[in-house]
RNA sequence: GGGUGCUUAGCUCAGUGGUAGAGCGUCUCGUUUACACCGAGAAUGUCGGGGGUUCGAAACCCUCAGCGCCCA
């Protein structure tokens, strides 16, 4: 069924076209792979938003970016496979339905795990996924059929298959650390689910011991030291030099604990004393490790002083910090206090409760192994990070991490794997295994991003040798925000490479920016500048927004985004609506063959050399994912050389009559540009397409190709002339309070190749060819232009106007005068520098001639 | 404290050695049958300060100042 020739509503309203067209691309089917197609392929997966989100900016930036490559690379012929899904968000998703739960007066333990899994899954089905549904509107050419969730069945698969592998290869291991502890979520928090805020504390300095043997500790938890095993100095420090391996009576609970020496410690903080609390802080862990200091616990899950022996049990961790500061003031013990003491302290990321460092059983990734062969990976050049400048960032994290606690005391998740014998026996049991009976399954559940860095293979069907992994992994792009590099990336990158047998997930890690108000501050609620992706799509259209953000992506940098700025993207499309519509009224067309070009006027040859070039130049800044470049070029391209000059110049011809090599001309520069702007513009590009050349769909259209024949400089110069000579004209006319609409009577004569242009300037700049008698005539370059203004030129307006002119050339013949004069510049500059200046000198002088001379044909005043 | 960016027109940003650019905003004129979600024209910057390299610096080097981000 043609749509050719269908006519275009006089007003483009996205809305009408949009929900449509998605629905004619979804039952085409255009955007599900094939993996046992031939064509080269190439696939993303999209970074699963979590299952509670919506639709925010930063979605919006990241899916336009992904879904331009994917159209662009569909649209090559490439077998093209744009994988869509969620992640199941553990800690956030649980608090979200535990926050339901506490506003009926319930806690997740009033229904018990099963319900409480039952409920959130629940949740999940009624609630979850709006952000699927929202992707529809963003025009995302996801493949729908391979939607996946990371708590899917084969996701599950997945996890219990990589848990056993790595746990096999002894990369995970569970033992009794440190770990980051919410004291309201109840669970071990990873280093990166932690935020350090600068907090007011307080720094207070605390004499242990008396006399000759005592020591001042500085520390901003006094609370703790109920705990404390050891007095920790430098090494080599002479104050405490004399003190190290003897003993200190520690006050409150009057036990003596060792002064040991310990190189982590800053000799220059505080008083260079620091006390050893190693069950409740990750350094002085590291120094108990090292000097046997005993492990005391002095605190419990809830953040509650307990086990301490002393008034203080019982009391909060922060209530204790104020009793025991002031219990040591009475004992005259607190030699020095700060208050408040700014420093950074560490907040669940997500309900913003002060961590708690904990000793506990957790089960840890070993990631050193891992994390080199990740590094390796990008070292190598196997997979690149593009922009390239943030690499730096990205081995900053794998070169310094961690080993990863991957164990979380909640239900909302994969259940860790392993079970526990009756005599103290382990087993991991793999997918299809089953636990030896009366055996019991560990309790905690798996950090989220445990699975979901596993997205980029398990998506696809792992550990079975499905098709899909042979044919999409790994995949050709990941497209994200550099805040998650060290999140997911990493993540991503360490359990692909392991699964998958050292082969990385990504060939091209492409890290974009921050969406930012229009000031460039951050967005968040609390300043009340966030703005709603939808909201602007429904005034706008999604084209609008698509477009905007991708003008705005400059690789690796955070964007401003106003709503202006999104207004104005749409009255960028409006603008492609009406020249579109201006064309096919004057009979552009793609039927038939294109004209011999050397046939073809001098506008004609113009507009596609300009095409070829915008073409060229477009493609290598999306190959180079340099969307706001490229972006750039075609809207100029489409408003000004288009729009503002070709249909102006060719709007003479089409009314003439004669114009079939233009008619098809502008068919074919139509043609292209909606191919090249399509990625950027999905929709109404395809309306356009659609109604222009009566094709099935841009989305499995050809890409365009830069026909170098079309290259033609010649053409280019004539056709800047012709703008310069219309330029000066309107300033002209301008200056003179002529409105631009009147029709006076003009003629413009010259020679050469420009002559044949004579009429169509003309017409631009609604000159009436008739007899008459000049009052005005200038010259612009070779061009002569006479007007009759029916009446006095304003001598004044013009005077100034030419005073003005003159002063800029001159400037400018000076500053050429100069260059040239100086020998150094003349002995080294390059040649061609020299060359350009002197034409630059010749052509002022030439405008410095014609300027005198029009001032001198002035009538004086 | 360590690392890393940034400072260019009123605002947000391009611009890595050869006469300063874009979008938005501003001013003037204009309803010409593609488009007022428009057209035409205009104004606006000693490119953060100082020093250096160079025939030539917004760009390269040093230094100072201010702002931001990441990590601790």
């Amino acid at each position: 069924m043609s749509q050719r020739g269908k006519e275009l509503a006089s007003t483009f309203s996205p809305a009408e076209i949009e929900a449509p067209l998605y629905e004619k691309w979804i039952s085409a089917g255009y955007f599900t792979a094939d993996a046992n197609s031939t064509k080269e392929p190439f696939s993303i997966v999209l970074p699963p938003p979590n299952v509670t989100g919506i639709l925010h900016i930063g979605h919006a930036l990241d899916q336009t970016l992904q879904d331009c490559l994917a159209r662009i690379k569909r649209m090559k012929g490439y077998e093209v496979l744009w994988l869509p899904g969620m992640d199941h968000a553990g800690i956030a998703t649980q608090n979200v339905v535990e926050k339901q739960l506490a506003a009926q007066g319930m806690s997740r333990h009033d229904l018990g795990r099963e319900e409480f899994v039952k409920k959130v899954w629940q949740w999940k089905a009624e609630s979850g996924g709006a952000i699927l549904g929202q992707m529809r509107r963003m025009g995302d050419s996801v493949d729908w059929s391979r939607e996946r969730f990371t708590m899917d069945e084969g996701m599950s698969n997945s996890v219990l298959a990589l848990f056993k592998k790595m746990y096999d290869a002894e990369l995970i291991y569970r033992a009794e650390r440190i770990i980051n502890w919410c004291t309201r979520c109840l669970t071990a928090l990873s280093d990166i689910e932690v935020e350090h805020q600068d907090d007011a504390g307080e720094f207070v300095q605390v004499r242990y011991g008396d006399g000759e043997q005592s020591i001042v500790v500085a520390t901003t938890r006094a609370e703790t030291m109920m705990g404390d095993g050891a007095v920790a100095v430098h090494p080599n420090d002479p104050r405490y030099k004399h003190m190290i391996g003897t003993e200190v009576l520690l006050p409150l609970v009057n036990r003596m604990i060792p002064i040991i020496a310990d190189e982590l410690v800053d000799p220059d903080f505080g008083t260079g004393a620091v006390k050893v609390t190693a069950a409740h802080d990750p350094n002085d862990f590291e120094m108990a490790m090292r000097h046997n200091v005993p492990f005391v616990v002095i605190m419990n899950e809830h953040g509650i002083m307990e086990g301490s022996g002393t008034e203080f049990d019982g009391m909060d961790r922060f209530d204790a910090r104020v009793a025991v500061v002031a219990k040591l003031k009475e004992l005259g013990r607190i030699v020095a206090e700060k208050r408040p003491y700014i420093h950074a302290v560490g907040h669940c990321s997500r309900c913003d409760t002060t961590v708690e460092p904990r000793l506990s059983k957790q089960w840890f990734v070993k990631v050193a192994p891992l994390a080199k062969a990740s590094a390796d990976a990008v070292r190598s050049g196997a997979v690149k990070i593009e922009p390239e400048e943030l690499a730096p960032r990205y081995f900053d994290w794998v070169d310094n991490m961690h080993d990863w606690c991957i164990s979380r005391q909640l239900w909302w998740g994969h259940r860790i794997p392993v079970w526990y014998g009756p005599n103290g026996e382990m087993v991991v049991v793999g997918p299809g295994e089953s636990a030896p009976a009366g055996y019991v399954q560990d309790v905690d559940v798996l950090d989220t991003w445990f699975s979901s860095g596993q997205w980029a293979f398990s998506t696809f069907g792992w550990p079975e040798k499905t098709a899909d992994l042979a044919k999409f992994y790994p995949t050709s792009v990941l497209v994200t925000g550099y805040d998650i590099l060290f999140f997911w990336v990493v993540r991503m990158m360490m359990m692909s490479t392991f699964a998958m047998d050292g082969v990385p997930p990504f060939k091209t890690i492409m890290l974009h920016g921050l969406v930012r108000d229009q000031f460039g501050k951050k967005m968040s609620k609390s300043r009340g500048n966030v703005v709603d992706p939808l909201e602007f799509m429904d005034k706008y259209g999604a084209d609008a927004l698509r477009f905007t953000l991708a003008r705005g992506a400059n690789p690796g940098t955070d964007q401003a985004l106003a709503e202006e700025w999104v207004g104005g993207s749409r009255n960028f499309a409006t603008k492609l609506w009406n020249a579109t519509r201006f064309a096919m009224m004057n009979g552009a067309t793609v039927e038939g063959p294109m004209p011999e070009v050397s046939k073809l006027s001098a506008i004609d040859k113009w507009i596609l050399s300009r095409l070829t070039e915008t073409i060229r130049d477009a493609d290598s800044l999306f190959e180079k994912f340099e969307f706001a470049k490229a972006s750039e070029l075609i809207y100029h391209f489409a408003w000004d050389d288009l729009c503002d000059w070709y249909l102006e110049l060719s709007k003479e011809s089409f009314a003439t009559g004669s114009a079939a090599d233009s008619q098809r001309v502008l068919g074919h520069v139509l043609d292209q540009l909606m191919r090249l702007l399509h990625p950027l513009m999905p929709f109404i590009t395809e309306e356009l397409w659609v109604s222009l050349t009566g094709g099935e769909s841009l989305v499995i259209a050809k890409w365009p190709e830069a026909n170098l024949n079309y290259l033609d400089k010649m053409a280019e110069n004539l056709v800047t002339q012709m703008q310069a000579v219309i330029t000066e004209v309107r300033r002209f006319r301008n200056d003179q309070g002529v409105k631009a609409t009147a029709k006076i009577p003009g003629r413009l004569t010259t020679n050469g190749e420009l002559a044949k242009y004579a009429s169509a300037m003309g017409f631009v700049l609604k000159l009436e060819v008739k007899e008459f008698t000049p009052t005005a005539s200038f010259e612009i370059g070779s061009v002569k232009c006479e007007l009759d203004l029916s009446g006095t030129v304003d001598v004044v307006a013009e005077r100034a106007r030419l005073t003005k002119d003159l002063a800029t050339v001159q400037k400018d013949q000076q500053t050429a005068q100069v260059k040239l004069g100086n020998e150094g510049f003349m002995a080294k500059a390059p040649l061609e520098v020299v060359t350009e200046i002197k034409e630059r000198l010749v052509k002022t002088q030439a405008e410095i001639e014609r300027i005198t001379a029009a001032l001198a044909a002035l009538p004086s005043t």
